[in-house]
DNA sequence: GCTGTATGATAATCATAATTCGAATTCTAT
DNA sequence: ATAGAATTCGAATTATGATTATCATACAGC
């Protein structure tokens, strides 16, 4: 967490020409992540959120425009945070020599700790997902995930059936994902974020779905529905 | 949905003496459960919900103590039909008879019909989850499916490392259940909702979690975090 | 040390949507 | 048909919390 990820300029973001202020904004935004832990993004008022770092309202709204360009903020370093841990993962190069069981473990480690790190925000947006930008932006941050790591999966693969496999990449990504949502927003267990077998099992999971796709058995009634098939071709 | 699952007296819910209110009460409900698949909760205000149907805010308040409790009474109607669907599902004997793969499968079938036939309420219930008792109330749906399912599954994998096998299990249908709640509030893809591959994924999920367990081959760092064992404990 | 700008504090203001309440209407029972 | 209860109406009230406005204080450059 060394980063000034929390420095640029964003909407609604006033940037600060006193290091002052541009204190208090990060000590705003630490207090969010924080706060954002344990309570709903509308049980966190402004005067409580300023209170906790010993400010008040006016100093807020110097800082950020308004409550939603705040929230947005955070999101948007969240998403940073995201797309600068993925590629130090691939430029570490970890990935490009293993074998398909490593290569899930890592990325499963990888998605994990993101979802760990940024559970606050990430909660709060999903909450409100749907409305304006909120989940999308992190929506568009797991798709470029899966763009990316597709090949990578798909090379561990085999030849041959290009299209369905890429699918069946696609569905175990979405399962790993599904997973991590629901347990940062309900935690139904078994398996919890701080579970030592999360990651060896959300591996396992992935890994069990592409080698069925990979040795030939596919699941009956494959493909998108009509709807989706007549809407997709619009 | 013919039911009169709607009647039932619930707390907050004045009981209707005329047939015009109870009229009135059950096209409050029925409005809202198809509001809510297109809108967030707090955008459905009681005006529009009360216009929607033909009657004005007053009629609400007659029959629904606070939105809250109307919200509340659109819970306990999913989760009776929920019930019902699976208390229906097992008095079929449709689960007795079959194979590992067949079991999974009519269980990813009602998993998902749930969803489909929930999808709004599921939704708003989820963006409110840890509130007061939104969401806790399916979780206990859930709980209660995976409770009475486990035992199905383990009969088809064999003896010996009960304990390990029924975690599995649970994690197979943390899994499952994952998948639909982030189909439901994020709709990410591949698989959508009304997919025809989406229950037979499902369902190849579910085995293939199991028997990679069933199998032998566990996961490594298998159960919970220290901290969670230590809360277990006290 | 001064002066202009940046920042912070505090007390209004505003907006929104839930909720209330008394009057008007419709029903049920006699 | 009519009294009394149930229901409906909808304008007025409230509650909440974001936002704004104004004034006070702190800083940076000279």
């Amino acid at each position: 967490m060394t980063d000034d990820l929390f420095s640029l300029d964003l909407p609604g973001v006033t940037p600060s020409r006193q290091s002052r202020s541009r204190e208090t904004m990060e000590a705003l935004l630490k207090a969010g992540e924080q706060l954002l832990r344990t309570r709903h993004l509308e049980d966190l008022s402004i005067v409580d959120l300023t209170a906790e770092v010993g400010v008040t309202v006016g100093s807020f709204y110097g800082r950020f425009e308004s409550k939603d360009a705040y929230f947005n903020a955070l999101q948007v370093i969240a998403i940073r945070r995201g797309q600068a841990r993925y590629v130090a993962l691939r430029a570490s190069g970890a990935l490009a020599q293993t074998d398909l069981a490593e290569l899930c473990r890592l990325l499963a480690e990888h998605a994990a700790g993101w979802f760990r790190e940024h559970e606050g925000v990430a909660r709060a947006a999903l909450r409100h997902s749907s409305r304006p930008e909120r989940w999308s932006a992190f929506k568009e941050l797991g798709r470029v995930f899966v763009v990316v790591s597709t090949p990578d999966m798909l090379a561990r693969l085999g030849p041959g059936r290009r299209a369905a496999k890429t699918r069946t990449v696609g569905f175990a990504f979405q399962a790993m994902f599904g997973i991590l949502v629901n347990i940062v927003l309900n935690d139904p267990g078994p398996c919890g974020l701080d579970d030592a077998d999360l990651v060896p099992r959300l591996a396992a999971l992935v890994e069990a779905i592409v080698r069925v796709e990979a040795d030939g058995a596919a699941p009956d009634g494959r493909g998108r529905s009509p709807r989706a098939r007549r809407a997709a071709k619009a």
